[in-house]
DNA sequence: GAGTGGTCTAGACCACCTG
DNA sequence: AGGTGGTCTAGACCACTCG
């Protein structure tokens, strides 16, 4: 069946915020403009509204419009906070490097996620990427992509060397979900020779799992964190 | 001003869900059923169940009905997942205790997060309580109120042994939103010694600062957590 | 006062599920 | 076939913001 018109509307006017068609804290069209634009009742404009604010592109405020959010990154997950930052003090400069090239293999045997049989077949995508904040390297992280359906992955230019961003510009996959598990343990002696730490000091070891737009598709990653001077902070809505 | 009519159905559809009126898995009125006995358009009931279904009460279905959900604890952040669990295998039994009665004390110097004057000067109420899985401690909690307009907190009878319960059902408070920052660190000697670990063994420390329904009311909890046998875990949707 | 979003009405046709 | 939720129309009045 074709896609409702509200959801056409819902999608074009966010694919305009992603690309700063509107800008941070601009306002969007009103309702009766985007409805005379586009033919169709406010209520119509109204539910692709709706569906922009609850994804936190957009907030109303009656008499005034639909104004423009910062863009937070995906589910607010992976931010960095210093903890200067939470007593208010300086922003800090993060980087990401990538440790190797990103490159099909085998799925490890016990993998910490179970897998489908079809996923298991196709073997995966690799990527190991260390992240620095203020040139010192506060997180190791290993993303697993399954080989399904995403072609030359490994040949694609990355954006704004952001995988989910890249995987939207190039196959209009969007995370929808995070399943995850949190630990902390002891550094052992390959992870505290890539975060410069010594062995035994305590780390942040997460477990991620990402459900995407497309069924049966998912993401998955394995992120070490040193949090002796930037804790690891999320914001849920 | 007043309420409109549509919020009115869906505070009123939500009270039923919670007290049982309908059961999980069953299906709610239909919204002709509904539009009708409400003397309201199909249009509003929508907007009413619109907002169950963003909050997780309900999932719809065309051709079925408004079914039911199993309702998760709020924000789904608390969760204790085994890593048994995870490799699937069986579920364990999970209990909580307090440490001491609720009290009204003072604030902190230098409180894990900025207070409101406001907040400074009503003073706090310190719950302390110890999680346990399988009889082994698992989680220290420690979570402040800030003293303002829950009148009799400390004499109230806990709903469920839930916090969060607890406040909804004397005082309507719902939490709506979490800002949390996460480290790893070592257990220190009184720490250490109310989980059951030797002193240096890597623990999760959770600040959080919950967002309610009464604007300007904040929940703010601290937490400790052996995640040696047990991952903390969370979906986010 | 003009324009915005918020609430609301009274209809319509469609796709989907179940008996 | 009958009922359900999904999409959609063409209007209306209200509360709020801003110039």
């Amino acid at each position: 069946m074709r896609t409702p018109r509200y959801k056409q509307l819902h999608q074009q006017l966010k694919a305009d915020i992603l690309i700063g068609r509107y800008e941070e804290g601009n306002l969007l069209p009103s309702e009766n403009t985007l409805s005379a634009k586009h033919s169709m009742t406010r209520m119509m404009v109204r539910q692709a509204l709706s569906a922009l604010e609850q994804e936190g592109y957009i907030t109303r405020r009656q008499g005034k419009g639909s104004i423009v959010c910062a863009h937070q990154p995906a589910l607010g997950l992976l931010s960095f906070r210093g903890f200067s930052e939470v007593v208010g003090e300086t922003e800090h400069s993060a980087t990401s490097q990538f440790l190797s090239k990103p490159q099909l293999i085998k799925w490890n045997e016990g993998f910490f996620f179970d897998l489908s049989e079809n996923e298991h077949q196709a073997g995966c995508i690799a990527i190991e990427r260390l992240r620095q904040v203020d040139d010192q390297p506060v997180m190791l992280e290993y993303t697993y992509l399954p080989n399904l359906n995403i072609p030359e992955f490994c040949q694609k230019q990355w954006v704004d060397s952001s995988l989910f961003r890249t995987l939207y510009q190039h196959y209009q996959l969007e995370i929808t979900s995070v399943d995850q598990r949190i630990r902390a343990v002891t550094a052992k002696v390959k992870i505290a020779a890539q975060l410069d730490l010594d062995v035994g000091t305590p780390i942040l070891h997460i477990h991620r799992k990402y459900g995407t737009s497309r069924q049966g598709f998912f993401v998955y990653s394995s992120l070490f964190c040193n949090t002796e001077h930037y804790a690891i902070g999320s914001i849920i809505r």
